[in-house]
RNA sequence: UCCUGCAUAGCUCAGCGGUAGAGCGGGUGGCUGUUAACCACUAGGUCGUAGGUUCGAAUCCUACUGCAGGAGCCA
């Protein structure tokens, strides 16, 4: 019976007999032994071997090349050496699977760029298998949060009739002949309608709240937008809760509470990880999550930040005026010099939003909200909706949104409709946030941006 | 989509008009309770593709392709 190399090592006491199995990081020989680095990716350390050449498996020992497969039993002491507690004494060392000598990883590091043109080998390497553990806990504590605050977790759909506007390109999902000559009617394909991969499930999401109260989605969501940056991806994972009776300032209670929870438990759930990534990623990365999660955010009005960002009297490439949109540079500023903290900006210029935003009461500005940390920017977007139906016909007609098309989401208006706000948190953002991995493409397993699907 | 930069050995890079280099990795041998082990030897390249300038191009110019960083869009 196989332990994990994460449980062996943080044994108390030594052990007579365990077996472990994994891959093979290194192999130093010596003239009498052999050291083996044995990594199984359940934690980021490997357990230190030592193969004495009189075993009957020695033949085995010297096929285990970097990569190499193996299964190994043996006995736990205290070890001799100064970087480990534990070694293993084999008893026996059986190879599963040899590696030829063109095994692309070596020991020393390598590109990110190399490293995702090989993304299958990828999660053999420290700083992959320890983003996709993280990865695994953050979701874990997703729904830990939610769950433990009673929400519902609700399953919308991938494809999807509806384009929820406003929110990006999509990609059609068709059985029609690509290559047909002639023009196929709609009614023709498989759903007899136009559909597409779901952009966001908000609006779907929002049904399930003025029934359910309080609800999350968390899933994967698509963009055919053209986008060439390190913090975006056509395919990525989007967790949007979404909340009745609640307005703006309890849905920006909820996405702070949200990362400040998320934060703590990796810190306390991933902590060698974390070391790690502080280490050989980002330097001030520990430091920073530990800032975050010990000051509040700083919460103020887009027109309080436009103000600020014009007495900083800082030079932008862009201008600073009310009623403009804040550009990338503007909300860094704002998180990484000016506030040095995450900041959540709300009460937006109606003209710069959506059509499902709450007209606030100075009816120029919309109950919405951005949050802002460091090194990403935009982490959180969120708002209140707006559930008077009068004032919903209006933004409808005048975004040319038909009745056909959203007649659904109106009726929660015409049936029962309660003030209810939610947001949307993208997965791989929080993800590049808690580890200081810059670039989106290293915290999704097999990336898709424009022009590449490999894998 | 726009702007900028890069493309040389399996990997990371140097060379920047005059005979293609290093480190790591691989192979062989040695040494050693080692730990990104160490020492010696060795194999390995149409210098992204296609044109052009030149006596001569990895090196200069043009186009294309790919990749990266930034911008826009957003999460």
């Amino acid at each position: 019976m196989r332990t994990l190399i994460h449980q062996v090592l943080q044994r108390e006491e030594p052990l007579d007999e365990v077996q472990v199995a994994g891959w093979v990081r290194t192999r130093r020989d010596s003239k009498t032994f052999s050291f083996l680095e044995l990594n199984d990716g359940s934690c980021m350390q490997n357990i230190q071997i030592i193969a004495d050449s009189d075993l009957d498996s020695y033949g085995d020992v010297e096929k285990l090349s970097t990569g190499a497969s193996a299964e190994i039993t043996g006995k736990l002491v205290p070890s001799q050496g100064k970087n480990q507690k534990w070694e293993l004494l084999a008893t026996e060392v059986r190879l599963l699977g040899a590696c030829p000598d063109d095994y692309p990883l070596q020991k020393k590091g390598h590109s990110r760029e190399f490293l995702r043109s090989i993304a299958h080998l990828r999660p053999r390497t420290n700083l992959f298998s320890a983003v996709f553990r993280v990865r695994s806990r953050l979701a874990y504590a997703v729904h830990q949060f939610f769950q433990e605050r009673g929400f519902i977790y609700v399953h919308t759909p991938i494809i999807t009739g509806s384009d929820c506007e406003g929110a990006g390109e999509m990609f059609r999902v068709t059985t029609l002949d690509p290559h047909a000559m002639k023009p196929q009617k709609d009614e023709n394909d498989f759903f007899g309608t136009p559909t597409y991969l779901t952009v966001s499930g908000q609006l779907e999401g929002e049904t399930f709240a003025c029934a359910l109260s309080n609800i999350y989605t968390f899933g994967p969501t698509f963009r055919a937008e053209n986008s060439n940056t390190s913090r975006h991806a056509s395919e990525f994972w989007m967790i949007e809760p979404e909340m009745a009776f609640c307005d703006l300032q309890a849905d920006m209670q909820l996405a702070e509470d949200m990362v400040q929870y998320l934060i703590k438990d990796t810190l306390t759930h991933c902590e060698a990880d974390l070391k790690f990534f502080n280490q050989f990623v980002d330097k001030g990365l520990l430091e920073r999550l530990q800032h975050v999660i010990d000051n509040e955010f700083k919460r103020l009005p887009y027109t309080e930040a436009v103000e600020a960002l014009i007495n900083s009297k800082q030079k932008f490439e862009y201008p600073v005026e009310y009623g403009l949109n804040l550009q990338s540079e503007h909300e860094r500023y704002l998180t990484e010099v000016h506030f040095k903290t995450p900041v959540t900006v709300c009460d937006y210029p109606k003209e710069i939003k959506p059509f499902y935003m709450r007209r606030n009461d100075d009816d120029k500005t919309v109950a919405a909200m951005d949050l802002l940390v460091p090194g990403i920017g935009e982490l959180v977007g969120g708002s209140q909706r707006e559930e008077r139906i009068d004032v919903l016909e209006g933004n409808m007609a005048q975004h040319d949104l038909s009745m056909e098309d959203y007649g659904w989401y109106h009726d929660l208006r015409k049936y029962g409709s309660v003030p209810h706000a939610g947001f949307g948190l993208g997965f791989e953002r929080l993800i590049m946030f808690v580890t200081g991995v810059s670039n989106i493409r290293d915290v999704i397993a097999f990336p898709r941006t424009p022009g590449s699907a490999g894998f």
